[in-house]
DNA sequence: CTTGCCTTCGTTTTT
DNA sequence: CGAAGGCAAG
């Protein structure tokens, strides 16, 4: 007999899917497949995690749950929420209950690495594989390619971002070579046999050297599925597979789950049609579109009642939404009341742009609003800049998220690279970053080294025995050696064993950057310092990789939990957060719909839910911004850097009509460039684009 | 073979 | 404007 106290706080259609079960089952032990359409703040996180607690309420051991998330920050999100549902319920029936956890929460990513991990051996895999992130699979992409010869001159080759991009289409896709150039990178169609050969040895290379990139932590986990007796191995370890945002999972994901939960038994995964803004990074609509059709006897439940925004900022989410073509019809109703109308600013430049946020941000903040529940919103990192600009010169704190990574930082690199080589000598990409940190060291030493590495059986030992490169500088070539060694053992525990390294590698800054390199030391103790909070060298690294801090002082966050600062970040990163007040940077044609993507109509879909989820992060103020005139970042020689554009195309009369609008800066006094690019040219006219805000 | 200087090229969003 | 690739000097 389960007490349903902790169910009160729910509304009906949640607490259906939170209690959904099969009839004849007792408490719940399995369900039917169950997909649960939630609107943005209409509760998803709730109903996932009191869907959770539900469970091991109803006596489901938490450790046969498996939760998929898309974030790190989702997975701890909801297991923190579940604990605190499961605790309190447990106190009011007078029992003291151990903390429960959910210690199969995770991403997609992060849990198919601990799985892969475990089952290493049957698969033959290294178990101390290292992962990939982005920049080493472009680099060790880059390393094939030249093995291979098609670096060669005489025809332009794919750079290795662009092959690394094609291929992890084809992966996550599940799609043929051929199919994913002609429709996503036709100007390489002409390479296809070379990037066959040349994906065929990327492969090849990996598994030699013992390396994953992100896409094979999940086509090796849907290839161990694809076999029959392992797959049935691991679908037995869970009863429940929870699945959050699972409008942003692509093929292979769905794949896995399918092995899984083969019936959909016991499978239930949430998500927002409206809200998937991943087809770039492979994403399929389809999957959530078409679950009703995969899962025989699915149940759907739509929660459109939305506990976030007012019901004035609804409206216009509602109507961006209903020009979209497909998608689970849904209107959203706040349970908030009507509030102020969204306004549409019209700002003169990017300057203008930039000063009228921040006033309303400081405005706001009068108000009682702290900085931390007002976001600036933007399509891409660098819209930020002039606010960034801005807010420096006022002294007011802020944190940006997307964009440039702390990891990304060369400095930073370097570190990484000696503790990923020291975890696993064959990592070629980390091997030849620290061996080239060595003065004198290039390319051609680093490689001769590394095969002389291989030839000895990876042993580093005995690496450092032999003489240095003729040109390198002996003494650091013994630091460098000594140094990966030292790590290699472990010498001293996790993370003391660090410090010769990050005392070597701040010996080699002034050599290798420009001065100063004090900021470079800083960055160097950072990492020591978050290096302290992972239990062991392996976890740092695989963590670390796949969780990569996400904003650019976000690594020192415990010192600064209870600071104030503005959040700044991009769209994409701001998916599932929500604040008092969004304002929207650049909504001009072009940014949205970014021009790279307005190709095909299903690019385009998928940017207009770009600007709903944008929208939708909102509580109580909405602020979207289009600058008149603003810098451009391309075709810089063509002349003038300042151009006209026009407002995006989303912002339609029905839109609009939600938003009050108001102008703001300064009359347009510049002239008009004579060198600017043809194809601006209807839009030079600062009066035509007036009146075209009001056709 | 390494390094530093010069040219050219291409630009989104991220687990 | 910044990164990456080519070329020449040490």
């Amino acid at each position: 007999m389960t007490d349903t106290a902790h169910l009160e706080d729910l509304n009906e259609r949640q607490r259906s899917a939170v209690t959904f079960a099969r009839p004849d089952t007792a408490a719940g032990l399995t369900s039917d497949p169950l997909l649960v359409i939630a609107g943005a703040g209409t509760g998803k996180t709730q109903t996932l995690s009191h869907r959770a607690a539900h469970l091991v309420l109803s006596g489901v051991d938490a450790r046969r749950i498996l939760l998929l998330t898309f974030s790190r920050r989702a997975a701890e999100e909801m297991t923190r929420r579940a604990r605190g549902i499961c605790d309190a319920a447990l106190a009011a029936r007078g029992r003291r209950g151990q903390a429960v956890s959910l210690p199969w929460a995770g991403t997609f990513h992060a849990i198919g690495a601990r799985l892969l991990r475990e089952y290493a051996p049957a698969l033959g895999l290294s178990p101390n594989f290292s992962i990939l992130d982005r920049a080493d699979a472009a680099d060790l992409i880059d390393v094939c390619r030249q093995q291979l010869g098609l670096a060669l001159r005489t025809r332009r080759f794919p750079r290795k971002d662009t092959c690394l991009a094609i291929y992890s289409q084809v992966v996550n896709r599940r799609a043929k070579l051929a199919a994913v150039l002609e429709t996503r990178f036709p100007w390489c169609v002409a390479h296809h046999d070379a990037l066959k050969r040349l994906f065929a040895h990327y492969t090849e290379r990996k598994q030699h050297l013992a390396l994953l990139d992100y896409d094979d932590l999940l086509l090796h986990w849907a290839l161990m599925m694809r076999e029959p007796g392992l797959a049935a191995g691991l679908a037995a370890r869970f009863d429940h597979v929870l699945v959050d945002e699972y409008q942003d999972t692509n093929l292979l994901q769905a794949e896995i789950l399918r092995g899984l939960a083969p019936t959909g038994a016991g499978l239930c995964v949430v998500g927002d049609d409206a809200q998937a803004i991943y087809g770039f990074r492979a994403a399929d609509v389809d999957n959530i579109l078409g679950f009703a059709d995969q899962y025989a006897g699915a149940r759907v439940v739509r929660l459109e009642r939305n506990y976030r925004s007012t019901q004035a900022i609804l409206d216009a989410a509602n109507t961006l939404m209903a020009d979209a073509a497909r998608r689970y019809d849904k209107q959203l109703a706040s349970a908030r009341g009507a509030g102020l109308r969204p306004r549409h600013i019209i700002a003169h430049d990017g300057a203008d742009e930039a000063r009228h946020v921040i006033e309303q941000v400081l405005a706001r903040r009068e108000t009682g609003v702290a900085l931390k529940q007002q976001a600036v919103l933007f399509r891409n990192a660098h819209h930020a800049n002039e606010v960034e600009i801005e807010l420096v010169r006022r002294d007011i704190p802020y944190r940006k998220y997307g964009g440039l990574k702390f990891l990304d930082a060369a400095h930073v690199k370097d570190l990484l690279a000696l503790v990923r080589w020291a975890a696993n000598p064959a990592n070629q990409i980390a091997a030849y970053r620290a061996l080239q940190i060595v003065p004198g060291v290039g390319p051609a030493s680093a490689q001769r080294a590394f095969e002389r590495l291989e030839a000895d059986d990876w042993s580093l030992v005995r690496l450092g025995r032999q003489p240095a490169p003729r040109q390198a500088d002996a003494e650091a070539w013994c630091g460098l050696v000594d140094t990966v060694a030292a790590l290699a053992e472990g010498a001293g525990g996790w993370p003391a064993t660090l410090e010769p390294a990050a005392e070597w590698l701040k010996a080699q800054l002034p050599d290798r950057y420009e001065a100063p390199t004090t900021a470079r030391a800083g960055d160097i103790d950072d990492l020591v310092r978050i290096a302290a909070r992972y239990r062991d060298r392996d976890r740092f690294l695989t963590e670390l990789t796949l969780d990569p801090p996400a904003a650019t002082g976000d690594h020192n966050d415990d010192a600064h939990l209870d600071e104030d600062y503005l959040v700044l970040s991009t769209v994409h990163s701001a998916k599932g957060r929500e604040f008092d007040s969004v304002y929207l940077l650049h909504v001009a044609d072009g940014t949205f719909p970014s021009e790279y993507t307005a190709r095909s109509p299903a690019d385009l879909e998928e940017e207009r839910r770009l600007l709903y989820v944008a929208f939708t992060r909102a509580r109580n103020v909405l602020e979207v911004v289009s600058p008149l005139r603003y810098h451009v970042t391309e075709q810089r020689r063509l002349g003038d850097r300042h151009v006209y554009g026009a407002i995006s195309r989303f912002m339609t009369p029905a839109v609009r009509a939600c938003f009050s609008a108001r102008d703001v800066g300064t009359p347009v006094d510049a002239p008009v460039s004579a060198a600017a690019p043809a194809s601006l040219r209807a839009a030079l006219d600062v009066g035509a684009a007036a009146r075209r805000l009001w056709d």
